[in-house]
DNA sequence: TTACATTAGACAAAATTTGACAAGTCAATA
DNA sequence: TATTGACTTGTCAAATTTTGTCTAATGTAA
């Protein structure tokens, strides 16, 4: 589930039109069909806004959104997992450096 | 070890100079000099220029620099394994949709 | 000192992203 | 069939980000 479906669902269970969400962030009601669609992308400060009207963590929301950047970097690519396997390993090799 | 750090230890291994390595991809060297410390980021047309000059893998050298980018964008975050996790999910999610 | 390699800062140019607006589709219903 | 409301689409200027050069600085070895 990407960040634009997964907020589209929360939106439905929760009765709520694009025009609200819209609202609430402060963006015409087009700008939040893209957003859902994926052509357009919710800003940070948007994810607690979201996470408040859809009754959802806003972390796990938050976790969402930046994976969702992450896949559109290597969507195209033809090793999209070992790709983010060296980048773990950047994350894990930093850790080290940071703890010890 | 990231694209900088590693396009550095290359170059050395290789005893070419930043102005060398610059030269090849048409840029000046400060412009190499910023790409070694992560200052400025290569362009995809640039790596298998650098795979073949610093004598390496071009899909290998590709991956780290894909991988750095994905890095760039978590890292700073608070769970990065965590956001990884998730855009991994994604990508066999999609792979599933695709491939049946 | 001189020469050469690398780094740093500033800045304009280029590229990308953003978001509003207007017009469009679609479905429900009067 | 006309209307209304929800959502989508295309366009475009504005805003933001990224890029790469230039100049000056720093470091270093002969």
């Amino acid at each position: 589930m990407n960040f634009g479906e997964h907020i589209k669902q929360l939106r439905e269970q929760n009765q709520l039109l694009q025009r609200q969400l819209a609202n609430a962030l402060e963006v015409d009601s087009a700008m939040l069909s893209k957003i859902e669609r994926g052509e357009r992308r919710a800003k940070r400060e948007h994810i607690p806004i979201l996470a408040s009207l859809l009754k959802t963590n806003e972390k796990e929301l938050f976790t969402i959104w930046l994976a969702d950047q992450v896949y559109d970097l290597i969507k195209e690519e033809e090793n999209p997992t070992e790709i983010l396997k060296v980048a773990e390993q950047e994350v894990n090799n930093y850790n080290n450096k940071t703890n010890q």
